[in-house]
DNA sequence: AGCACGCCGACT
DNA sequence: GTCGGCGTGCTC
């Protein structure tokens, strides 16, 4: 429980937490003019200042004559004590030690500096004197992101070049060198330009939410729209409401690629660009951002899930887009929910939250079921499109010869789209040229030296990939096992062989690929896809990128490959993932006047998974899910945790599972069951080898304490990590 | 995370 | 004798 603000007086005893990898807080001496609970500070530690918080009384387990004073308060309103509060809290609930947390909430560059003086460069309006290609990278970068400031090693590291480069260019005026004075305000948003006209459910919808949003405290709502539906203009509505009623608003997307039409649409409705915070913003755009949302001036943030960490003084509204999208759910390093840890820190501030999704995520629709959230259903879709007609495609009925995934039927409709005009979407959710690289003569797969994972063909790239670890390696001539030349063979499909399978088929045809790997930037790929929009190709062949909120107005069919795909293995939720991608995926035909039509492509037409999409009755999909869930004790129904110990050494890792599988008590007290151990799905990333177990416990049990205590049994050998993850996603 | 301390092997 | 390798442990 998080204390009260205070102001603790010259030379009192204070807790501060710092962002070193310790598991709690340090005690100081407040400074001479005291200091304020939530105030950034500067502390010695050892040899070195570091930055922390202070964060209540002191502990007093250390003796006082020993404690050294802070250093210095940084010139930043303090941090609130509902974000406080909410640190706290995700700590406890993810497991994270406090400073770790702290960190995530710290990510802004030059805080302990004084503002003022920071050199940014920019593209400028002169030629370069001579080109050369290192000169040409700089502007490659400056040109595709106009307007945005650089620092110095910033830039020269993405154009992967010497500061001199830069340097040189800037004496001939093809780049703009400028001391940004200071932080400059983000422009001023009006809550009171009118919105785009909604149909009478949106009207209702929004109604809903600028009620809930005037009450003043918190809520969470689950707003249901089908693709087209209008949710976007929906939750515009809350987030004019939240704006004028003073309060701050946080937008979280699932994708960067999905901010720049965001950022559009508000600049629609509000007449001006909210602040901006995810891996794309320069440092100088970041720490900006982060100073104006500490200071109340940034308004509205559009953001990644780290913006959830972001220290707003008054939010008021948080609303998490495509709530369903499991890239939410950050795997490495701190282990979190952005969806759970909105509804989380909603509730520390007093704020509402909004999820919007199409195909509700089984928790959320369970929360909702239970009453813990609202649930608004917006029902019409915007214009006159409708729906797309789905129907499967029995491929065990097909004539294909091997080595091709096109079915006859597919072919047909592809070519009747053709005709008309109208354009065709190919969804494979496999990148690369194939999954599988095999040696004919001995009968290996390819597999990277590093992970237990199989090496992925990019023939593009003309290299193989590892997408555990990201390792590329050219392709090699000679089987890496049996040393054979010419006997390696591509083996299933990925989407670079659907493109050239569809090439193949219909060579007159214009062919676009979209494809996470094929694009450097999110620019890059917004280009294309707008390309695409307009007419600029006849068939897409694309992977779950596609199946993410762009619009193409004039698709009207859609031929799933492998309908299959996430149906196979034992993970719990692959039906559920299944059900929404090819709903997602599907929905993409049909936006604008003409219908649109979706082919699944299985063997399996009979599977529940598949029929549930085709009658496209949602909710008893949903409802025969929660049943199977609720009879296996499983999420939304349990609690589940997966625990991952890592070594280089594959014995010392199951050794350490082993032993924690043994000393039960602490989870048994508590009902909970342990599974395991054994090798974890990929059972070696990056040289280390891991291991998992698995604990299952019903819903009410405190889980997080009964783990802290069995994991506190054993003394870990150095070179070996242990992470636990709370509400694992996936679990084989 | 840094950074110092300290305990063993190859040199001036 | 002493320089320096990086395993171990501490920081209020």
């Amino acid at each position: 429980m998080t204390p009260m603000s205070r102001l603790h007086p010259p030379g009192a005893p204070v807790a501060v937490l710092t962002t070193q990898p310790l598991d709690r807080a340090l005690d100081y001496r407040a400074p001479p003019g005291g200091v304020q609970d939530g105030a950034f500070v500067e502390v010695p530690l050892g040899p070195r200042k570091v930055l922390g918080v202070v964060w209540g009384d002191a502990a007093g387990d250390w003796p006082v004559e020993k404690l050294r004073p802070i250093a210095r308060i940084l010139n930043v309103p303090p941090m609130g004590e509902a974000f406080r509060d909410f640190l706290e809290k995700s700590a406890a609930y993810t497991l994270t030690p406090l400073p770790a947390m702290l960190r995530l909430g710290l990510r802004a560059p030059g805080l302990g500096e004084t503002p003022g003086k920071r050199r940014v460069y920019a593209i400028g309006t002169g030629a370069p004197d001579r080109v050369t290609p290192a000169r040409l990278k700089v502007i490659d970068v400056l040109r595709d992101r106009p307007g945005d400031l650089f620092a110095l090693s910033e830039l020269a590291g993405m154009a992967e070049v010497s500061t001199s480069v830069v340097k040189g260019l800037v004496a001939s005026g093809a780049v703009l060198e400028q001391d940004m004075p200071r932080d400059a305000d983000f422009p001023p948003l009006d809550p009171k330009r009118p919105g785009k006209p909604l149909a009478p459910d949106q009207q209702q919808a929004a109604d809903t939410l600028q009620a809930a949003i005037a009450s003043g405290g918190y809520g969470t709502t689950l707003l249901k729209g089908v693709t087209g539906s209008g949710k976007t203009e929906v939750y515009l509505e809350a987030v004019a409401e939240c704006l004028s009623h003073g309060r701050q608003v946080l937008v979280l997307l699932p994708e960067i690629a999905l901010t720049a039409e965001f950022l559009t649409r508000v600049k629609a409705r509000f007449g001006a660009h909210p602040a901006e915070w995810h891996s794309g913003v320069t440092q100088s755009e970041r720490r900006r951002c982060w100073a104006k949302v500490a200071s109340g001036q940034a308004r509205l943030v559009v953001g990644a899930r780290s913006s959830l960490f972001l220290p707003f003084q008054d939010l008021g509204l948080i609303v998490v887009d495509e709530e369903h999208d499991t890239s939410y759910k950050q795997e490495d390093g701190v282990l979190y929910s952005a969806r759970d840890m909105a509804v989380l820190r909603a509730s520390c501030e007093g704020a509402q939250v909004v999820l919007a999704t199409a195909t509700p995520s089984l928790e959320s629709w369970a929360n909702a079921e239970l009453g813990k959230y609202k649930r608004l259903d917006l029902t019409s879709r915007f214009g006159d499109a409708v729906l797309p007609k789905l129907r499967t495609v029995d491929m065990r009925d097909e004539d294909l010869p091997g080595g091709r995934w096109v079915s006859p039927t597919l072919k047909r409709e592809i070519e009747t789209r053709i005709i008309a005009g109208e354009q065709s979407l190919i969804f494979l959710n496999r990148r690369g040229y194939a999954p599988v690289t095999l040696c004919r003569a001995c009968g290996q797969q390819v597999a990277c030296h590093q992970c237990d994972a199989r090496m992925v063909e990019h023939r593009f790239l003309k290299r193989l990939m590892c997408h555990q670890c990201g390792e590329t390696a050219p392709m090699p001539p000679a089987c890496p096992s049996c040393g054979v030349e010419g006997k390696l063979a591509a083996v299933g499909p990925g989407v670079e062989r659907m493109a050239e399978e569809v090439t193949a088929l219909f060579p007159e045809a214009r062919i676009a690929i979209l494809s996470s790997d094929l694009f450097g930037s999110a620019r890059a790929l917004k280009a294309k896809v707008e390309e695409i929009a307009r007419g600029g190709a006849d068939i897409i062949v694309g992977t779950q990128l596609v199946a993410k909120g762009h619009n193409f107005p004039h698709l009207t069919l859609v031929g799933v490959i492998d309908a299959d795909l996430g149906l196979q293995g034992s993970d719990l939720r692959a039906a559920e993932r299944t059900f929404q991608l090819m709903r997602q995926v599907s929905g993409r035909a049909g936006r604008a006047d003409k219908p649109g039509e979706a082919l699944l492509q299985t063997y399996q037409p009979e599977h529940p998974v598949i029929r549930a999409i085709l009658s496209g009755d949602e909710e008893s999909f949903l409802r025969e899910e929660a049943d199977q869930r609720r009879a296996a004790g499983v999420p939304p129904y349990g609690r589940m945790a997966g625990i991952v110990i890592s070594d280089p050494d594959a014995a010392t890792a199951f050794d350490v599972g082993n032993a924690l599988a043994r000393r039960s008590q602490p989870l048994e007290s508590v009902g909970a069951e342990i599974y395991g151990p054994a090798p974890a799905p990929i059972a070696r990333i990056r040289g280390r080898h891991r291991v998992r177990l698995l604990v299952k416990a019903p819903r009410q049990a405190p889980i997080q304490p009964a783990l802290a205590a069995w994991v506190a049994q054993i003394d870990l050998p150095r070179s070996t990590r242990l992470s636990i993850d709370i509400d694992p996603q996936s679990f084989l």
